[in-house]
DNA sequence: GTCTATAGTTCGATAGAC
DNA sequence: GTCTATCGAACTATAGAC
């Protein structure tokens, strides 16, 4: 048991520094978050930055692909144990795709998470490495859920289907960063920091949405 | 006539200066867009910028309130007209607030705007300036779109419209900056280019999503 | 209104000691 | 594996001529 201990290994350093460049990266932007400010972050020299992940780039994809890719293996085992079980619900299917980033947003090993938004960023990125970093990340996933999607809603094709998926994690990612606006908006109704209740009515708009478009025309002129 | 011409004037070096900002600042972020790269790409010094603008967050600024403002004045003219006519529906109102977003961005004065990620980074962005500046942009707008839909959905209460506002602007924003993502998961199926077929099924989408709202269940343990 | 030139700061990355 | 020190480049902003 000596050497790399598997699972909840003690905070090393190495570490440190992925949960400094998140939380850094995720409020400023790639450009925004200097390496001197994530080295201050988490209380290592900046020197140390360099030797673990060589460039800023290479800090980055690190940071991003640990995130993403803990979200990713919580949100298919939940699939494969719901498609293990039977034919899920729409619901069920949306729910497994949404709950797990939010869950990753409490992470317990720093407060407030904004992994969602670093997310969008990086989708919309000029840089070719950041679109193919998103898709490295994502792809295998999301076409998986889309053939779920297509599973338990006959009449959805892969042209609905991509574009319902693609609508239900942008609706629900651009409301997981606390921006402040459901407060302000609905005058106190709503309130940015209650995921919960967010998620759940993330769920009944997203469900409804796709069983539309599974029964939507075609049409297209 | 002299002067100030009003309209479509001919293009100043001070417009050029927020085309180019507005191209650049899209595309590599506030951080990431430097001051000597949009003075380039307008084809004027830098000094320039800084006479014209005073600083770089003031150019933000102008450039981020030229387009929303311009969006916002056609979005409230549609609405207008529809209740003036008499009680638009879901589908009406969720197009005159998409749509003009999705013009804006086709904009003839600079080839593929890319102005919708340009709104998800600045309202998700941690500098309080930059949250301000959504809120005094959008606010006012989001407010009237969201009485309309709580006027054409009988049953949709405050808290489940603000959340449907922000789930259907989500969901068409993040779709509208080609990420090319449409296509590949679809393989071929959609194409993130053709604009026009996202806001088709986007209203579709949000359409039934925002009825679902407005006869779910309050819940809330 | 537009330019050149530059001051002063901060950046990513590396060298080299321990 | 972690540090201090520093290089060279890029940044925002300003001064001052035209």
């Amino acid at each position: 048991m000596a050497g790399h201990t598997a699972g909840t290994a003690k905070a090393t350093a190495k570490e440190d520094i992925l949960d400094a460049a998140e939380a850094l990266f995720a409020a400023r932007g790639f450009e925004g978050a200097s390496m001197r400010a994530i080295a201050e972050a988490a209380g290592v020299a900046q020197a140390l930055l360099h030797y673990h992940y060589k460039t800023k780039e290479g800090l980055f994809e690190a940071m991003f692909t640990r995130r993403s890719g803990a979200i990713n293996r919580i949100r298919l085992a939940r699939l494969d144990v719901m498609l293990a079980r039977g034919r899920p619900t729409v619901e069920d299917i949306v729910e497994a795709l949404l709950r797990p980033t939010i869950e990753a947003g409490h992470d317990p090993s720093r407060g407030g998470s904004r992994f969602a938004s670093l997310i969008l960023a990086t989708s919309t990125a000029e840089g070719d490495w950041q679109k193919g970093l998103v898709a490295r990340s994502y792809d295998s996933m999301a076409e998986r859920f889309i053939a779920a999607l297509m599973g338990a809603l006959p009449g959805l094709g892969r042209a609905e289907a991509t574009w319902g998926y693609l609508f239900v994690v942008g609706a629900a990612l651009t409301q997981m960063a606390p921006t402040g606006r459901a407060d302000r908006l609905s005058g106190g109704a709503a309130r940015d920091e209650d995921t919960d209740a967010m998620l759940s009515r993330a769920v009944i708009f997203a469900a409804a949405g796709l069983k539309a478009l599974a029964t939507a025309p075609p049409d297209d002129h």
